[in-house]
DNA sequence: AAGGCGGGGTG
DNA sequence: CACCCAGCCTT
C-alpha cells in the first residue's frame, strides 16, 4: 500500500498534534472522541498552554478543566481527562504509560485511543480503528459504504493484515487522513483517491449502482466485514483454496455467506475447485 | 448488543 | 431537516 503512505506524505494536514508530547497526543485524542477536528485545534492549544503536563493538569481543579473543556461537547470526557492525568501522576510517575493494558486501564480511553496513542505518540504499529478507517476498509475493501457501530473481529483481523510490514504508526494516520479528506462520509472524492484502481466498492459501481444499495442493505452485523477478508486474501495470492479461506476466520457460515455473495456480485470467481478475483 | 451522552457544521 | 464527527461507558 505504498501509494497510501505516498498519498499521506503529499497531502497530510499540518496538524499541531501531529509532532508533540505524548501527552499533548493524549489530550488530543480525548478531545477529538467525536468531535470534528477543526472544533477541537483552539481547545487544544489552549490547554496545552495551560496544562503542559499531566501534573499541570492533575494539579488544576476540575472546575478549571470543565470551563477551559468550553463548548466541545460530552463534558464528560474533560472530567474522564482531568482524572486520567491524576492516575498518570499517581501510577505511573507523571510520564504517559506505553503499552496498551496500561493505557486502556485509563479513564476515558478505550480500544481506538490506546491504540492511536501507541501509533502517534510511541510510534508503534498498531489496529487502529477509528471512523474513518473503518470507513476507508468497508469501503475499499469490503465493499460496504458504510462500517457497522463497533468494530468488531473480522474487522479487526482485516485491519491487522493491511498493515505494512516495518510501520512506524505511520498507516494510521495515513488510512485516517485519507478517510477524513477523500473517503468522506457524505460526498467522497474518488477521483484523487490513491486507491480508486482497487476499491471494492467502486468495483460495485459507486455511487447509486442497485448492486451497491441491495449490498449495504443486505449485509448487517459480524457478517459484513468478512468480505474484506476475503478480497484481502485474494488480493495475495492468485487462488486460494476454499478451505484456506473457510479458515482465516471464525465462524464459517460467515464465510460460506460471505463467498456466496461475492460470487453473486461479480467480485470473486472459480477458478477450478479454487476461488481468485475476477477478471 | 443497545442506548446515552453535546454541540455545531453541512448537504 | 437528518446526518456527521480520530468514542467511551453503563445497562
Amino acid at each position: 500500500m505504498e501509494q497510501v503512505l505516498d498519498w499521506y506524505q503529499e497531502n497530510k494536514r499540518a496538524l499541531p498534534w501531529r509532532n508533540t508530547s505524548p501527552w499533548g497526543v493524549l489530550v488530543s485524542e480525548f478531545m477529538l472522541q467525536q468531535t470534528p477536528v477543526q472544533r477541537v485545534l483552539p481547545q487544544w492549544h489552549r490547554w496545552m498552554e495551560l496544562w503542559p503536563t499531566p501534573a499541570d493538569l492533575a494539579a488544576a481543579s476540575l472546575s478549571d478543566a470543565l470551563r477551559e473543556w468550553g463548548r466541545l461537547g460530552y463534558p464528560r470526557r474533560a472530567k474522564r481527562l482531568h482524572q486520567c492525568a491524576q492516575v498518570i501522576v499517581t501510577d505511573h510517575g507523571g510520564e504517559v504509560p506505553a503499552s496498551l493494558n496500561e493505557l486502556r486501564a485509563l479513564p476515558g480511553i478505550g480500544e481506538y485511543t490506546a491504540a492511536a496513542i501507541r501509533a502517534f505518540a510511541f510510534k508503534e504499529s498498531e489496529v487502529v480503528l477509528d471512523i474513518n478507517i473503518r470507513r476507508l476498509y468497508a469501503r475499499c475493501w469490503s465493499g460496504i459504504a458504510t462500517p457497522t457501530n463497533a468494530p468488531n473481529n473480522s474487522e479487526r483481523e482485516l485491519a491487522k493484515n493491511l498493515i505494512p510490514v516495518g510501520d512506524d504508526g505511520r498507516w494510521a494516520a495515513a488510512t485516517m487522513e485519507l478517510g477524513a479528506l477523500i473517503c468522506k462520509a457524505r460526498t467522497p472524492l474518488c477521483s484523487h483517491c490513491p486507491l480508486a484502481d482497487i476499491c471494492t466498492w467502486r468495483a460495485l459501481g459507486y455511487p447509486q449502482s442497485e448492486v451497491e444499495k441491495r449490498t449495504s442493505a443486505q449485509w448487517q452485523g459480524s457478517d459484513r466485514q468478512c468480505r474484506g477478508v476475503i478480497m484481502n486474501a485474494l488480493r495475495a495470492a492468485p487462488e486460494v483454496k476454499r478451505q484456506e479461506l473457510t479458515k482465516l476466520w471464525g465462524n464459517q457460515s460467515q464465510y460460506e455467506k460471505a463467498i456466496a455473495s461475492l460470487l453473486d456480485d461479480g467480485l470473486i470467481e472459480k477458478r477450478g475447485s479454487n476461488y481468485a478475483l475476477a477478471r
